[in-house]
DNA sequence: TGTGTCATGTAACTGGTTACATGATTCT
DNA sequence: AGAATCATGTAACCAGTTACATGACACA
């Protein structure tokens, strides 16, 4: 139950419609938490329901205008504080742990082709720094940024590892 | 559709019953692909009745003994070597997002708390590199490394952007 | 007039979790 | 006799995705 939560957030900067929330989630969620179209919608009527966010607005085509209220505004207070226990389940990695199954090089090729990936996402990521006007001054900025610093790292990580695995099958080749 | 090719991936190693492979997932994949008793066997019979895994024995209790196809060593394969994308979609990260709407010093403490939940991740992890056997010979243990290495990776980077945040957050206090 | 965008919704499906349910065998 | 373990299954639920469906309004 994330949606939800990420959803609180949008309305808790500013009220607004689904549609306005989607292409919220474009472009400030899109690599922290995406969100489809019908799911958001469910939500908002689920959120609505319970008192969470109240319709402020109505307007044309049916457009209703959401805000957040102060029972929201606890709920996603209590969310964001409390911890969670994540298992860390990446399918990438459970393809990693199997690559015992197919030939050597085979395996070798495909660490190759994630190396490729991975850099290219680091790409987009140092390109999305370097495109942002950085507000220290703005809670969102602040924590975006140090959430981007995260996807920074993160990739990082990756392509480092991925060197460290090519190395690794590379010096001490398996028995033919 | 991941949990039918980590399923085919241990049978591919050794046959086994549902309650043997559970064990297994316990053991070998619990950090990479934890797997649930009731989703086990219902995916087991599912594999079944596609003709990826066969009924191999049967034994007392009930036990049936599966052992994976050629078609399942197909599949096995073909899903291995065919790269996905992943979107990375981290609830813990959506949190770090959403501290914008919490007291700065709430936001700290939530930081403070999650460092010293992965240095503890990290030392679990530290303790199965310590106490594994690692034998280069054998491509499970080969492949097995390399997953145990991502998740090391991870965790220090973990551990190191909090420690960045934090930094961050103090040198920088956010205008009263 | 017709195309694009604004705007909301529902239905069917998938992968996964929790809880419930049953019973055979083994060991002390 | 009773507890632990072996062994399999089903039902209800949850979050999320894809696809389908509808219609109002704005602008060229």
């Amino acid at each position: 139950m994330s949606l939800r939560h990420a959803a609180l957030g949008l309305l808790s900067r500013a009220p607004g419609s689904g549609y306005d929330l989607l292409r919220r989630f474009d472009t400030t969620l899109a690599h922290v938490w995406p969100a489809t179209q019908s799911q958001l919608y469910t939500e908002l009527n689920r959120l609505a329901a319970e008192g969470l966010i109240e319709v402020v607005a109505t307007g044309a085509r049916g457009r209703k205008e959401y805000a957040i209220t102060d029972a929201g505004r606890a709920e996603l207070r209590r969310w964001v504080l409390t911890p969670e226990e994540v298992p860390l389940r990446d399918p990438r990695l459970l393809r990693v742990f199997l690559l015992a199954d197919v030939e050597p090089e085979r395996a070798r090729e495909a660490f190759v082709d994630r190396l490729a990936a991975d850099r290219a996402h680091l790409a987009d990521l140092e390109a999305v720094l370097a495109a942002t006007d950085w507000d220290e001054a703005d809670p969102g900025d602040r924590y975006g940024r140090i959430a981007l610093e995260f996807g920074l790292r993160f990739r990082r990580m990756e392509v480092e590892w991925e060197r460290w695995a090519l190395e690794r099958l590379d010096e001490a080749p398996p028995p033919a």
